[in-house]
RNA sequence: GCCCGCUUGGUGGAAUGGUAGACACAACAGACUUAAAAUCUGUCGAUCGCAAGGUCGUGCCAGUUCGAGUCUGGCAGCGGGCACCA
């Protein structure tokens, strides 16, 4: 017998085994289930925030294997991006060579990590195999309507003449260049996902297992808010101005208009003030990250205009050029109403404008109030609350035919070209006679070309000599073919749909995919709860519109799991290091190297940026792949973030070892143990054994189905803790640990299939237990005699007491008043209360 | 700035409103060993006490309750997202 566990001859013999006999392959058998992790970015290797997602699916994905479903469980790669080109232009490597290597490296770390993955379904979302569907469905929604072309701003590098993404623009600088940023227009391609608004807003409530936060967290993306659309004539000219409000009912303490500087009622006003064009200037010389615009000072531009107030003919209100009013949300014009909204208070304080209060709310409330209350200063409205007083103003404007009630959200429509190389070509040329014409079908896909260089600034396909020179479709003229790329976020839009028939020749088979969808998991980053995740409801209901299929909501449960953080380090220049280029001596940290000191940072998500990763490979070639799962698994739940420290890694590793022991030392014994015959009489020894089996598994079942897989873990350990306390002295004893030992292995299967394999077959059964169904808790043996309660005197904890969980209060109450503990407590004094809970608590008031 | 979370020993964490600290990690002490590794045993929130035992303790301040880590309100610190990172 080995006292240590082999974990290198039989991590690879089982994994080669599971592969030859094609276990991990999904068949349409019902009950189905459908796990999915979100597929990953191939950024170089595999660390250990990876592991962590594709860990916690393989438990739920095994777990459910056993329990008898048929189950989908697929891998692929979300190979489009930016990294690509940044290692294109740094490294002088072509963006597909260097994500094929990546993938090639990330999928053999995958592989020696032991997750059940169908490999037959993988998917590559940078092969045209892939996304010549995405071209298809593209032009299908442009047909449907869902696709449309508009203008809208990007971050421009000047000195780069390069479009930048929000990550490259820092302190709004370009991250190479350096030069100050300034929104650009371009006409770019749109998907209407705020005509599905209401649907998306709607449907979270089938979302039952999804998180709360989550939900809540795209409720507020969406936005919804009823308001009131108000017409505002302009002094001395024909037009008005059209504003949305959700407070029509302040309607009589405007105090100025304020509109949005890309409005193009201010463009086309600029064109005669000079002024106003170096005001918009300013106010474009900076990103878009809503971030920026947030916290940019409140600034406005007096245009010297006036509006009328819709129901005071001799008001009239000033109109303000103001930085801090959207374009893209209502009607790019707002009315300020400086008394009950902190923003026009403050803009209402600088420009020097009145503020009338018109709602009067609980007595001290200080300026700007914005909360409900009784209406003054307002006409018609005076005297009502808040809520009547928006129906009375809208009924007003309503009746004077200047306004209406109007529901709107702050969900924009999806920007999604991207002026970059490495991403799926918009399938559309652009024809100087016939327009934009849609590529035809019968010439998808539009692959993207492979000779490219990156050594100028501007999109390679752009500037490529010959690629986008077509003939119109249409004309069969001379045209060009549009040379943006999709967004990236597309590709994992739909992916889990093609994961249903990856080899279909459509984007995916009807059937097929409404067999297995909806995802019955689907487990990923906390990071993704907004966008990945509407982008993919979103794209669910746009392929129903279009008749792909009947499903109006990709996933069904969904775990969002916590980071992986470890430690930054720098040396003294300021490089970052990895964790092994790092030691601690006499307390301090030095490079290894040549022993200079560290500073070390905060803990923080592992990322490729900061070098805080731990390789995968690493820790597997150290330790093995199921001390890595288990030590993933042990100590966080799954939601939360998890910090990674090289000891824990080492006491996992030992209990895989204690495992392997308490299996191995006791085969003799147990081998000729029939474990369907179970003897007519144990001993109390024996019983305790087989209770304590029976409620190991109730709740370790409970745990892994609630995801609650550190107290799994932690369940594991006390069972075989007292299994390795147990020394049978007669053939009922030895037949209860023999249960007990078969049902640990069963039951550590899914976090450490490797070992649970070898085990299994060291118990003297065939392969694979991997296929075994999972056992069956028998209620009979979850019943206990005795519980310890806890005793307290005036809600003060003074004692425990054994008792009998089923024991009627009247005589608890007898017994417990009657304790050494509680006795001195009482003395002769009243008891007002005596609270008493079986099996629980008692709690004597007095 | 806006939206969403999180905060419990030296550390990760456990606890259907009912004995706070399960299970581990680290540390310390000991056993085995020529020695080391491995393994095993014990101690391990703070504080007072010779002891029995007492008092305090789940970021901070209030509240609800017989009883609050858990529920409610407020505050602080940290993290995630903010539409072109994925």
């Amino acid at each position: 017998m080995n006292t240590r566990y082999n974990f290198r001859e039989n991590e690879i013999k089982w994994q080669q085994a599971w592969s030859e006999a094609s276990v991990y392959k999904a068949e349409e058998n019902s009950p189905k289930y459908y796990v999915l992790e979100m597929f990953p970015y191939p950024s170089g290797r595999l660390h250990m925030g990876h592991v962590r997602n594709y860990i916690i699916g393989d438990v739920i994905a095994r777990y459910k294997r056993c329990c008898g479903y048929s189950v989908l469980h697929p891998m692929g790669w979300d190979a489009f991006g930016l990294p690509a080109e940044n290692a294109a232009i740094q490294h002088k490597v072509h963006p597909q060579t260097w994500t094929l290597e990546n993938v090639r490296l990330m999928k053999e770390e995958f592989e020696s990590l032991g997750i059940s993955y169908d490999w037959s379904r993988e998917i590559l979302s940078c092969s045209p195999d892939y996304y010549v569907h995405e071209q298809k469905i593209f032009l299908d929604f442009l047909k449907k309507g869902i696709a449309y072309r508009k203008e809208s701003f990007v971050n421009w590098d000047p000195v780069e003449g390069t479009v930048l993404a929000n990550e490259q623009v820092i302190d709004g600088k370009g991250w190479r260049s350096g030069a100050p940023i300034e929104r650009r227009k371009l006409s770019q391609w749109f998907l209407k996902i705020t005509d599905f608004a209401q649907e998306l807003l709607d449907d979270l409530a089938q979302l039952d297992h999804w998180p709360e936060q989550v939900k809540t967290m795209q409720v507020n993306w969406i936005g919804r808010s009823e308001g009131a659309r108000i017409q505002f004539p302009l002094l001395e000219r024909e037009e008005t101005l059209e504003v949305f409000t959700t407070r029509p009912d302040t309607i009589f303490g405007a105090a100025f208009i304020g509109i949005s500087p890309d409005h193009p009622f201010i463009e086309n006003l600029a064109k005669t003030i000079p002024a106003l064009q170096t005001f918009i200037a300013e106010c474009r010389a900076m990103g878009t990250s809503q971030k920026e615009l947030d916290t940019a000072e409140k600034k406005g531009f007096n245009t010297g205009l006036f509006v009328r107030h819709p129901f005071l003919k001799d008001v009239k209100l000033p109109i303000y050029v103001a930085n801090f009013v959207l374009m893209d949300y209502g009607t790019g014009i707002v009315f300020g109403c400086p008394a009950h909204d902190l923003r026009d208070y403050e803009f209402a304080l600088k420009y020097t404008l009145p503020v009338l209060p018109v709602v009067k709310g609980p007595s001290d409330s200080p300026l700007p109030y914005e909360g409900e209350g009784i209406l003054i200063n307002s006409h018609f409205l005076n005297g009502l609350e808040t809520q009547e007083a928006k129906k009375v103003a809208i009924e007003h404007l309503v009746k004077e035919k200047i306004g209406a009630s109007e529901v709107t959200y702050k969900l924009r429509d999806w920007g999604v070209s991207r002026q970059r190389y490495w991403g799926c070509p918009i399938p559309i040329i652009h024809c100087s006679h016939c327009g934009i014409v849609p590529v035809p079908e019968d010439q998808l896909p539009v692959v993207l070309p492979q000779d490219v260089v990156f050594d100028q600034p501007g999109n390679p396909l752009d500037l490529h000599p010959t690629w986008k020179i077509v003939d119109c479709p249409q004309c069969n003229k001379p045209a060009e073919r549009e040379t943006d790329t999709f967004d990236t976020f597309i590709e994992s839009s739909w992916y889990f749909a093609r994961f249903c028939s990856p080899h279909a020749l459509q984007p995916f088979e009807k059937d097929k995919a409404e067999f297995w969808m909806p995802v019955d998991q689907y487990i990923g980053g906390i990071e993704h709860a907004i966008l990945h995740l509407l982008y993919s409801r979103f794209f669910t209901k746009a392929l129903k519109a279009c008749g792909y299929w009947t499903l109006s909501e990709p996933f069904k449960n969904l775990l969002t799991q916590g980071m992986v953080c470890h430690e930054t380090y720098q040396d003294q220049t300021g490089s970052w290091l990895y964790p092994h280029e790092v030691e601690k001596q006499e307390g301090r940290f030095v490079k290894i190297s040549d022993n200079t000191p560290i500073t070390v940072g905060r803990s923080e998500k592992m990322s490729k940026s900061k070098f805080n990763v731990v390789p995968a490979a690493k820790i597997v070639e150290e330790y093995g792949a199921d001390t890595a799962r288990l030590f993933m698994l042990s100590d966080s739940p799954p939601e939360r973030d998890f910090e990674w420290t090289e000891a824990g890694i080492e006491g996992s590793w030992r209990y895989i070892n204690k495992l392997w022991r308490l299996v191995t030392s006791h085969l003799s014994e147990i081998k000729n143990i029939k474990r369907e015959e179970r003897p007519l009489q144990l001993t109390p020894n024996a019983i305790k054994i087989q209770k304590l089996t029976h409620k190991t598994l109730f709740h370790v079942t409970q745990d892994i189905e609630r995801f609650h897989y550190n107290r799994y873990i932690a369940r594991l350990r006390e069972f075989s803790n007292s299994l390795e306390e147990f020394s049978p002295s007669n053939p009922s004893e030895w037949w209860a640990l023999n249960e007990a030992l078969h049902t640990l292995v069963l039951i550590v299967s899914p976090a450490l299939p490797h070992l649970a394999e070898a085990l299994w077959a060291e118990l003297g059964h065939p392969p694979f237990i991997i296929n075994q169904p999972w056992p069956k808790t028998e209620a009979e043996y979850l019943t206990e005699d005795k519980v310890t309660i806890a005793i307290q005197v005036n809600g003060k904890m003074r004692g425990a007491f054994e008792i009998s969980p089923r024991l009627e209060e009247e005589e608890a109450r007898a017994l417990i008043l009657d304790l050494p503990f509680v006795k001195p407590h009482v003395q002769d004094k009243v008891i007002k209360k005596f609270i008493y809970i079986q099996g629980k608590i008692a709690n004597v008031v007095l």
